[in-house]
RNA sequence: GGGUGAUUAGCUCAGUGGUAGAGCGCUUCGUUCACAUCGAAGAUGUCAGAGGUUCAAAUCCUCUAUCACCCA
């Protein structure tokens, strides 16, 4: 054997190997009849890449797959990957730049079918980075969320996409889906909506300016200010009530001013109008004070303008107050070029203010924006109003160095921003698909409560039910091209008011279609739509919708458009025609399908029956379903761990998974978050190259402590890389040693301790405690506490003290204890490898393979199961801690005197019991060898200048006469009994308090007093070394 | 503003009422035939602070300070 493994050149072809050998394969080496284990991982993007917190996450997820696996369980571990929307889109469209060209170049197909290549050609990057780390994933089996869409190519298939629709239809029917024209976070870069968890908000500098309101037709109030007390602090006369706004260009949409129903200063002009100070002075309009509970009479002057298009508070005041919402920007975020010059829209405006009824459409086609800021982005315009307001001597001022100058406050606001495009998000309203998440959050809702299933660490569970408890609606539809298209067309609204069959013959005259045509026909009239799986589907619901129009119309051919546009002017077509050959078989009917696509949290939510194959009834899926165990990062939370509960309640009524673990974040070695823009970001896959796949596994694991970030450094990984070269050579001492030979009979030492060493009967018990250690944590889903366990054990027991006991065995002339010793250490040495492996598997794997021909790889290897109660064996666990005390006491002592540490002394023995003889001569080479002592001879009393080694039940003493200082031994003695003065003084003074006897547990009582009596014979004989000394000095 | 958590060795962190621990780092010694990616020995703690509960508190409670994250 080398004297290291080499992980670099070992680890593909270990993969290799398993995978070959189909290791990993849903039900591979289940034992007839066996429990069930199924874990989703939680889906990469497509274009993700490897990141240390996929390293994490899918580390545990293996850890526990691959237990469960060696422990004969049917497991399952379903990768796969989500099509990532914007993520993706904008990754092609980036290459797409590379050639010069633009999406919109593209027809939305060749598009979509670039996407598709792209997929193909480098969408599989994460699933290799995965490979590395060792991710025992059943990748025959890999899921992607469109699979089967319509443009899918060859090798996509699946049916996810059918499980998108079907699910989407349904809800639908149910109601739980809608449509509507609402505020919605829009993401201007990549003009789509964007539900509210992709909005990161990030407190940023910001002002906040004043501005004076003038109040309609020069009216005044008196306007009194008191403090705390009633005091009257300010009374002037206004002629305008002031605002406070962070974002001034917002005005010029503001449908009212608000304040609290209870503030005072405001009383006397609520109800009244005020002008907006912006726009031309001609047309100022004018706008309503209200009143709110919404605003906050101690902040700013206490007065809100409310502005229901651009601010979701003020939405929610616009919605409770009917106040109208205007629009100003278009779908990059910048002001509105469209429709009406200004002083038209003004004009309309005015009309609703004076009470006339306007619908949500025709208000929204309403463009408030003065004509010379058409056009200019958000930020421009701001500059604009505040430059026009100032101008005015609208701006309130304040006292500044130079005299009076605008109040304009510098404060930290929290602006929300894309998560993937980074720039600020704009409220906009516009027509979306919602999610009635309020009406299925129930059974998600349930399901933790009761404990059906389990969230850890429980305190998560706060947060999963404080978001549930509050859940808004979900907008799921995104103005983008990639995705799973919304199943649902459009036809425009023949049924409208003014279309009608006059004389009720079910034809049509040209009276009739000529108010189709004109204005106020379809034009305006709105649209209807029908949701469906399919094209076909939905033209019955279609054909019904016209049963109600004149024939022939009720007849016409229904056709698929392109869009709304397409619809109209085909229709158009269509009835001119018909005037003039008056054939109705040339008559159609067109409709269009929704643009958008859904949102792919939509999909990933039916990741636990998507995978498994629904909408059809597949053995997978009632395998594997519910899932086990969902290992997921705590930040979604919302995004995915709740909408999987919601969907999978509402969709096939059962809890998608038992147990949800989530974890914490990796950060870098300063505790900050690892970002590309900090440049802080450790790349696992370069430390799985520098260390290996093993090493950074079982750092993550050591370190994944139930709900803590982990800061990572490479330190702690080069630790566990040398952990892993130490049991290598722990092997390779095995095998030099012939324990790993053919021909030596294979015992199990599991199914009894039937070994007659001492030291051999001892290291099996400990086996068999670690054992029940490491399945008590994996059972608890305390990972660290598994790896720190086995390290203890591997290293601490295994390395240090059980092959340095085994040498004199391995090496002696007792044929029967040597070959015992050989059987003992092969089969400990097996357990490590098994135990290890889940967190470590490509190291043991490659000692298990090459150390001894095997029935089975170790992947496949059974998991033990034997009990410490069965093979600890109490006698050779005390005498054999007693044996490790005296070593490390006497090593101890040598080192102190600065005994040459090659060097073997004499050592003497007084009031040895019989206990401590019989300990020593049956581990006398042991001892010898380990402590480096050449001969033990039994006193009655030590000569002067002897080192004092207290063991329990004998006194050592090392003859040191000729080297010792008796200052440096002094100074041991003193200081050990100074520490144990202060531990007997602790624990006599608990065992002198009468309380303690009474209230504390008989056993913990026993103990301290025991322990109180080793103490107390320990300090005796130091003292008593102390004394002798004293003589010599 | 609301919520959650953290504060333990130089650093990174375990430790849910019973003698304060690990890894890394540090000091000294050591290439004895598994391993220098090693071994032996060693030093280092007002368990953030102040109160309280308890026979007993790093651990439970209250307050304070500082930091982090989530949500508004």
């Amino acid at each position: 054997m080398e004297k290291t493994f080499n992980a670099t050149q070992a680890e593909s072809r270990l993969y290799d190997a398993w995978e070959t050998a189909g290791c990993f394969a849903a039900g591979a080496n289940a034992k007839p009849g066996a429990e069930t284990f199924s874990i989703m991982i939680p889906p990469p993007n497509v274009t993700g890449s490897l990141h240390m917190g996929h390293a994490f996450n899918n580390t545990l997820q293996d850890i526990l797959t691959r237990w469960h696996r060696m422990r004969g369980h049917d497991t399952l571990w379903q990768p796969g990957q989500d099509h990532a929307g914007i993520a993706t889109q904008m990754v092609v469209e980036r290459e797409l730049i590379k050639e010069g060209k633009r999406r919109t170049d593209f027809t939305r197909e060749e598009f979509i079918a670039r996407v598709w290549e792209w997929k193909q050609q480098s969408g599989g990057q994460i699933i290799n980075q995965l490979k590395r780390l060792g991710a025992s994933c059943d990748w025959s089996r890999n899921a992607f969320t469109m699979s089967g869409a319509p443009a899918a190519p060859e090798g996509e298939d699946g049916n996810f996409h059918d499980a998108v629709i079907k699910v989407f239809v349904d809800l639908h029917e149910k109601g739980l889906i809608y449509r509507g024209k609402r505020l919605v976070n829009w993401d201007p870069h990549f003009e789509t909506a964007i539900s509210d968890l992709e909005v990161e908000n990030i407190e940023t500098p910001g002002h906040m300016w004043h501005f004076k309101y003038p109040l309609a037709g020069g009216e005044t109030y008196t306007y009194v200010e008191k403090d705390e007390d009633g005091n009257i602090v300010l009374e002037e006369e206004r002629d305008y009530i002031s605002i406070a706004t962070t974002r001034p260009e917002t005005m010029l949409g503001d449908g009212a001013v608000a304040v609290h129903p209870d503030d005072a200063r405001y009383a006397p002009i609520v109800g009244k109008l005020c002008e907006i100070p912006v726009g031309p002075k001609e047309h100022r309009r004018l706008i309503p004070i209200i009143t709110d509970e919404y605003p906050d009479p101690d902040f700013g002057s206490g007065a809100v303008k409310i502005t229901g298009a651009h601010d979701f508070n003020d939405y929610a005041v616009a919605r409770r107050g009917g106040i109208p919402c205007y629009r100003l920007m278009d779908t990059s975020a910048h002001m509105r070029d469209d429709g009406a010059p200004y002083a038209e829209a003004a004009a309309l405006a005015r009309r609703i203010i004076d009470g006339e009824a306007f619908s949500e459409n025709e208000i929204d086609a309403i463009n408030l924006v003065p004509d010379e800021l058409r056009g200019l982005n958000r930020f421009e315009a701001r500059e604009r109003v505040i430059e026009e307001i100032t101008q005015e001597g609208l701006a309130v001022m304040t006292d500044g160095e130079d005299g009076p100058e605008p109040f304009v406050e510098n404060k930290p606001v929290m602006q929300p921003f894309g998560d993937r495009s980074k720039v600020v998000i704009e409220p906009m309203l516009t027509d979306q698909w919602f999610v009635d998440a309020e009406k299925i959050v129930g059974p998600a809702l349930d399901a933790v409560r009761s404990g059906e299933t389990k969230i850890l660490p429980e305190r998560d569970r706060k947060v999963y039910f404080h978001w549930l408890e509050n859940i808004e609606p979900w907008c799921i539809s995104r103005q983008l091209w990639w995705g799973h298209q919304i199943p649902v067309w459009y036809g425009l609204d023949l049924g409208a008011a003014d279309f009608r069959d006059d004389e009720g013959d079910g034809s049509l005259d040209l009276v009739e279609l000529g108010r189709l045509l004109n204005e106020g026909g379809m034009l305006h009239a709105g649209d209807v739509h029908h949701c469906a799986a399919d094209f076909d589907a939905v033209l019955r619901a279609f054909r019904a919708e016209l049963a109600d129009t004149p024939h022939p119309i009720a007849d016409a051919r229904i056709v698929e458009v392109e869009d709304k546009h397409a619809a109209i002017h085909m229709l158009a077509e269509s009835l001119a025609h018909y005037a003039i050959d008056q054939d109705p078989t040339k008559l159609v009917y067109p409709v269009w399908r929704d643009p958008d696509v859904l949102d792919t949290w939509f999909s990933s939510g039916l990741w636990p029956i998507g995978t498994l194959g629904w909408p059809e009834d597949t053995e997978e899926l009632r395998k594997y379903f519910p899932t086990s165990v969902l290992i997921t990062g705590f930040d979604i939370i919302f995004f995915w761990v709740a909408r999987m509960m919601m969907m999978q309640y509402a969709v096939v009524g059962q809890k998608p998974f038992d147990t949800v673990y989530v974890h914490a974040l990796v950060r870098d070695e300063s505790g900050k978050k690892m970002s590309k823009s900090l440049g802080n970001v450790l790349d696992p896959l370069d430390l799985i190259g520098d260390y290996g796949a093993d090493a950074v596994r079982f750092t993550l694991t050591a370190m994944a402590a139930m709900g803590r970030d982990l800061k990572l450094s490479t330190a702690r990984i080069a630790g566990y890389r040398n952990f892993g070269t130490k049991i290598w050579n722990a092997c390779r001492f095995a095998e030099m040693n012939g324990v790993f030979e053919a021909d030596l009979p294979a015992v199990d030492y599991g199914a009894g301790n039937d070994a007659d060493q001492t030291v051999n009967q001892w290291i099996i018990g400990e086996t068999a405690k670690v054992r029940e250690e490491v399945d008590a944590a994996l059972a608890a889903f305390r990972f660290n506490d598994a790896a720190n366990g086995l390290y203890a054990f591997v290293w601490g027991k295994v390395c240090d003290w059980y092959v340095e006991f085994s040498k004199p065995l391995l090496q002696g002339e007792d044929a029967a204890a040597q070959q015992e010793t050989r059987q003992v250490m092969r089969w400990v040495l097996d357990q490590c490898l098994i135990m290890l492996h889940p967190i470590m598997p490509f190291i043991t794997e490659e000692l298990w393979g090459t150390l001894s021909a095997r029935d089975k790889m170790l992947v496949h290897a059974d998991w033990p199961t034997y009990a410490a109660s069965d093979l600890v064996i109490e006698q050779a666990d005390r005498e054999m801690n007693w044996v490790i005390s005296v070593i490390e006491n006497v090593r101890s002592a040598r080192a102190q005197m600065h005994v040459p540490a090659g060097t073997y002394i004499p050592v003497l023995v007084s009031e040895i019991d019989t206990a401590g003889e019989a300990a020593w001569s049956r581990n006398e080479t042991l001892i010898k060898r380990l402590a480096r002592i050449d001969s033990l001879e039994k006193v009655d009393s030590f000569p002067k200048g002897c080192i004092t080694v207290p063991a329990e039940g004998a006194t050592f003493g090392l003859p040191l006469a000729d080297i010792i200082d008796v200052e440096s031994e002094k100074a041991r003695l003193e200081k050990s009994l100074t520490k144990l003065a202060k531990e007997i003084k602790g624990l006599r003074g608990r065992l002198d308090n009468p309380k303690f006897a009474e209230s504390a547990p008989p056993e913990v009582v026993e103990e301290t007093r025991a322990n109180l009596d080793q103490r107390e014979e320990e300090e005796a004989k130091l003292k008593t070394a102390l004394t002798r000394l004293a003589e010599l000095g």
